[in-house]
DNA sequence: ACCTAAAGATGATCGCGATCATGTATCTTG
DNA sequence: CAAGATACATGATCGCGATCATCTTTAGGT
C-alpha cells in the first residue's frame, strides 16, 4: 500500500527516532532491524526502501540524534542537570555518548565522523559556558568537564551499587563546581 | 585427546585471556566462541568443557580481566600514564572501563557485578593516590578522577579527528594535575 | 599395564537476523 | 480518471553463530 509523500517522511522520521532509543537502549548490535521497525509501526519489509543497509540506519541515526540538553548559564549547571540519578536511569532518550561511545568506535567511517562532528558542537557549546579568562582557558575547561560528565555517566551506570552509583556522580558534580 | 591437569588450566587461562583482548578489542556480542577458541589455540568444540556458555565466559573474563596500571605515586601520575595515545591505539590491552564499560551494562548480573568489584578496587587504589587532607577529599578526587579519565579515553577513541582526540586527553591530564 | 572417564576435535543442529523477492494497495501524474 | 510507480506487507533465502552429539586419545587412578 503507497502512502502519501508526507506519510513516507514520518515514517522515516519514525524509524530513526526508534533506532536512536533503541540503540542507545540495547546497543547497535543487539537491536534487529524487524525491532526497529516494529517500534515505528511498521514491518520489517519496508526498511530497505528507507535504508541501504542497517549499517546505514546507524550512520544516519547518529547524525540526527537529539538530545535535551541541560539548562544553565554555566558549566557546573550544565554538569548538575547531566549528572543525575534520572538520567543514569533513562539510557533510551539519554546522551548518546555515554550510551553508545564505546560501540562507535567499531561501526562505520560514517558513523564515527557522525559521532566526531556531534562531539565538536557538544564542546564547542560546553565552551560558550565555562570558566576561564582566555578562549583556550574555556575550551580547556570544557574539554575536560564534558570528559568527566561522560565517564562518570558510564561508570555510574556500570555499578550495581546504588551507593557507588550516586558517589560518582556527585563526586564528579562537585569537583566540576569547584574549578568554576 | 585427553590433557594433563596443568595443561587444561593453562588451557582455560588462554582462553580468558583471548577473551579479554577480543571482547576489549570488538565487545562481546561481535566476538564469537570460535574466535576466541581459535586465538586460544584450540577449536569451538572444548569451549563448554570450560564454561557453561558465552554469558559464563563474559563474566568470568571479567573477574580475571588484569590490566597494566601506570606508574607514579600521585593521581596526576596515574593519568598522566593512562591518557596517552598510545593507550587510546591499544585496546585489546588497554583499560576494560574504557573498551566495556558501556557494554557490560546490557550483561548479566554477574559480569556486571564483576565490573563492580572492579571499579570499586580502582577506585581503592586511587583514593591512595589521590589528592586531600580528609579521606573523604581524597575519595572524591579519586571518583571525579578517574570518571575524568575513562570519559576522556572513550571520547578520544569516538573522535576522528586526532587533534581533537589530543586536546580530549591533554585537557583532562592537565586539569587532574591542577587539582592536584 | 589396564580401565575409565575426561579433554579436546570434528561435525551436526537450530534458531535468528540481515537482506531480498514478490504481492498489493493507493498516491501521483498526465 | 486511467496508467504507472511506489511504499509497505508478507514471505522466502542464506549464512552465521551458539550449543550439542559423537568420536578419539590418553591422563590418572588402581
Amino acid at each position: 500500500m503507497r502512502v502519501t509523500k508526507e506519510q513516507m517522511a514520518e515514517h522515516r522520521r519514525r524509524i530513526l527516532e526508534a533506532a536512536g532509543r533503541l540503540f542507545r537502549e540495547k546497543g547497535f548490535e543487539a537491536v534487529t532491524v524487524a525491532e526497529v521497525m516494529q517500534a515505528a509501526g511498521l514491518t520489517h519489509g519496508g526498511f530497505y526502501g528507507h535504508f541501504k543497509s542497517k549499517d546505514e540506519l546507524i550512520a544516519q541515526t547518529l547524525e540526527q540524534i537529539r538530545t535535551v540538553h541541560p539548562e544553565g548559564a554555566t558549566l557546573a549547571d550544565y554538569a548538575a542537570g547531566y549528572l543525575t540519578e534520572a538520567h543514569r536511569d533513562e539510557h533510551a532518550g539519554g546522551c548518546s555518548f555515554a550510551a553508545l561511545g564505546g560501540d562507535t568506535i567499531r561501526q562505520s567511517p560514517e558513523a564515527r565522523a557522525a559521532m566526531t562532528e556531534r562531539l565538536r558542537r557538544q564542546i564547542a557549546r560546553l565552551t560558550a559556558l565555562a570558566p576561564g579568562r582566555t578562549e583556550a582557558e574555556k575550551r580547556k575547561a570544557a574539554l575536560a568537564g564534558w570528559s568527566a560528565m561522560v565517564g562518570a555517566l558510564v561508570l555510574a551506570r556500570i555499578s550495581d551499587d546504588p551507593e557507588l552509583s550516586r558517589e560518582l556522580l556527585d563526586g564528579t558534580r562537585d569537583r566540576i563546581a569547584k574549578a568554576q
